[in-house]
DNA sequence: CCAGTAACTATCATTTTGCAAGCGACATCA
DNA sequence: TGATGTCGCTTGCAAAATGATAGTTACTGG
């Protein structure tokens, strides 16, 4: 699967993982949430060959999720700094730390999130920002929005058979 | 980067991106949270190939994230059901639909998130759960947990050196 | 017997990954 | 005036992963 950065497809996980979804770009986002910027801070910290953080970085820049800003111009030297766009991704490493500790972390978490100002540790859940209550497989389900095409009403119909919704008689 | 099954990284993220960190596996996941279970769903769902499909599967269910059942005895037929580990994982695709959505769905996305009883559309937001503040890149931080090797916090001391807290004086 | 279905496996070309080495532009030191 | 070091890469190439196509096994149903 190459990445093309063509017409993105429809469905917003597809698009999601088409941008960021190579194995060095998530850990790059991890890192650049805590502050990396520069070249080789990453390839110190990642192991990564530098052609291969060369690619992932110039992936994320075309696709607005770094910005390459000149920090030095008498070596002419850049920086990569996260976009509104790249920062917004934040949810999406806390679920995934949130998830490794809950099933790899047995004897207890080696990192943990915590909140900047008062040091208090974090439990990431995902909720619905109107009602509050937790999002899960069981209660939530895909459905069509405004722009979806007949292709994706179809399927979403078809998947929905699937699966039933409980306390009704189907 | 090969996937080993073996020893997985103390960072719970580089721990979650060996496990699912493949481009298939988050789609298939994907397809799974919605009650696909059977090879050939996957593989028209999806259009992969059946050899990359069976290496998915195999690689996922020897992670803990699918269980492979028997469904038919007398020509010997299996499912794959997601276990409680793999449901667990939904917070993480709806992160991605939600950043998919905000980021590229400009004119209106084609599929959202609702509640399987209500029907109503669901916002997902990561908060912490106790407090149900939102947590962001710019509030939150990562720390070192009870079970931090000297390594982790050597690192993670100095990645708090590069981001110095708001209002105070550093 | 023939067609069809489900879940694969085998083969092999293409694509991606990743190691090692080198490069260009400058800064710093002797 | 070199000599060395830093930073951000690029190039070349081998190894590994991916993915298209075809084939296999084991049945069911007509």
């Amino acid at each position: 699967m190459q990445f093309k950065l063509g017409p993105l497809p429809e469905c917003p996980c597809a698009a999601t993982v088409e941008t960021v979804g190579e194995w060095w770009s998530i850990l790059i986002l991890r890192d650049a949430m805590q502050g990396f910027t520069r070249f080789e801070q990453f390839q110190r910290s990642l192991g990564i060959a530098p052609n291969m953080l060369a690619r992932r970085l110039k992936h994320l820049t075309d696709s607005g999720i770094f910005e390459r800003r000149l920090y030095s111009t008498r070596p002419a030297r850049h920086e990569y700094v996260l976009t509104e766009k790249g920062r917004d991704f934040f949810p999406v490493i806390a679920a995934m730390v949130g998830w490794g500790n809950r099933h790899f972390a047995k004897d207890g978490p080696a990192l943990l999130l915590a909140d900047r100002s008062s040091g208090r540790a974090l439990d990431p859940v995902l909720v619905d920002s109107a009602s509050l209550q937790p999002i899960d497989a069981d209660t939530a389900m895909a459905v069509a929005g405004p722009q979806a095409s007949p292709q994706m009403r179809e399927r979403l119909a078809m998947v929905a058979a699937l699966r039933p919704i409980p306390s009704s008689n189907g």
